[in-house]
DNA sequence: AACTCGGGGGG
DNA sequence: CCCCCAGAGTT
């Protein structure tokens, strides 16, 4: 372990004061390694937006199967914006953080109606736009209008905290600035979108975030936390929390081939997306046919009701929960209309046939697993 | 500044 | 299991 002192400082600040070595070495690297993606060379700002918020915190391999299928359904803004939001979240079910395709069907009709249908080119109008954020922002104006704003996300934070071994914790506020003033400062002015692209490449490919392969990487000599051994402290995050248990206890009714779902509309999980009438428990011993009657019906089932069998536990993981799941199925004659009850509950449900229920209407991952496993 | 919004892939 | 991913909005 060598002593601070034998670090040559100098040429670890070096590249703040000589950007241009720095810029060097990234799109060396990144000339020696391409990396193929279906939207590079995009050259359409509403197609490189879409590309830019379905992989918030989206692996790529994961996100560009929905990507092609987004831009084929929304060929262009003024197809996203008069669009409907049930629609526009079905082609993101499954893909998660549904506000992303709420607030990008928002920012589309922003987008025809303040701005006259012209992509927004600033880095400040894209930034009006909902959903939009300094990395998105960032992101568009390189890659699409080519102005020098350097782009920062989990890659550059983890390259940029080992290459300057900085220790700062960037789930703070206070990283932010610290960060993005220092990715400015390291930016290609002159070939913005070339050098956002390299650094997130470089970070998915060589500096990553477990096992990163320095003996590949052009900065392994100067590199801050490979010379004190602490490339897998960094980047310094605050500790997680720990996650919670919920209990939902879903009723499926069927009635001749119809079911009744409801929209998600509180502040919540799943926001927009469309469920069974729930009921949420305290604990997992509350599963009992008794607590949905005395919840939904005041005790008193409709007539010719029928309960099918309370099923098997599903379970889905959330960043910060855990929902855990039991559906029953509810067997009505046709006659009963589904203001059969006052209970508000399932007041506002809707009917939907079987086929509507998988083909129209976005559903949680947890529902379409039930859905799945019952055929 | 703290919290919340999903879901998946890899160690 | 735990980590974290081309982050953003709300309180």
């Amino acid at each position: 372990m060598p002593d601070s002192d034998s670090i040559p400082q100098k040429s670890l600040i070096d590249f703040e004061n000589d950007p241009c070595r720095f810029q060097k070495k990234l799109l060396g690297w990144s000339h020696k390694n391409p990396r193929p993606m279906p939207w590079k060379g995009e050259k359409d700002s509403y197609k490189i937006w879409v590309s830019e918020i379905i992989l918030q915190q989206t692996r790529v391999n994961q996100g560009w199967q929905y990507f092609e299928r987004f831009v084929k359904a929304f060929p262009t803004v003024e197809a996203l914006a008069s669009a409907d939001e049930m629609q526009v979240l079905k082609y993101w079910e499954g893909l998660g953080y549904y506000s992303r395709a709420r607030n990008l069907h928002a920012a589309a009709r922003q987008i025809v109606h303040d701005f006259d249908g012209h992509f927004p080119e600033t880095f400040h109008d894209l930034k009006t736009l909902k959903g939009v954020g300094d990395y998105t922002a960032a992101a568009i104006a390189s890659f699409a209008f080519n102005k020098p704003h350097a782009v920062l996300d989990g890659n550059v934070y983890r390259i940029l905290s080992r290459i300057f071994g900085i220790e700062t914790i960037i789930d703070l506020p206070k990283a932010r600035s610290e960060f993005q003033n220092l990715a400015s400062r390291l930016l290609d002015e002159h070939n913005p979108g070339a050098f956002n692209q390299a650094m997130m490449d470089f970070g998915a490919i060589c500096c990553t975030p477990a096992k990163p392969v320095c003996t590949e990487c052009p900065f392994n000599d100067t590199c801050r936390a490979r010379l004190e051994n602490k490339v897998s402290e960094l980047p310094k995050r605050l500790e997680k929390r720990a996650r919670k248990t919920r209990f939902f206890f879903y009723v499926k009714i069927s009635q001749h081939g119809f079911s009744y779902v409801c929209k998600r509309e509180s502040k919540d999980i799943w926001k927009g997306l469309y469920e069974f009438p729930v009921l949420e428990l305290e604990n997992a011993e509350d599963f009992k046919l008794e607590k949905l009657e005395s919840a939904f019906f005041k005790q008193k089932l409709p007539k010719g009701a029928r309960w099918g069998e309370i099923s098997s536990e599903f379970t889905q993981l959330l960043t910060h929960q855990k929902v855990l799941a039991r559906f029953v199925e509810l067997h009505l004659p046709p006659e009963i209309p589904v203001g059969f009850t006052k209970e508000s509950a399932l007041k506002k449900c809707i009917k939907v046939s079987e086929s509507d229920l998988t083909k129209k209407i976005p559903l949680p991952k947890l529902i379409i697993g039930f859905l799945q496993k019952k055929i």
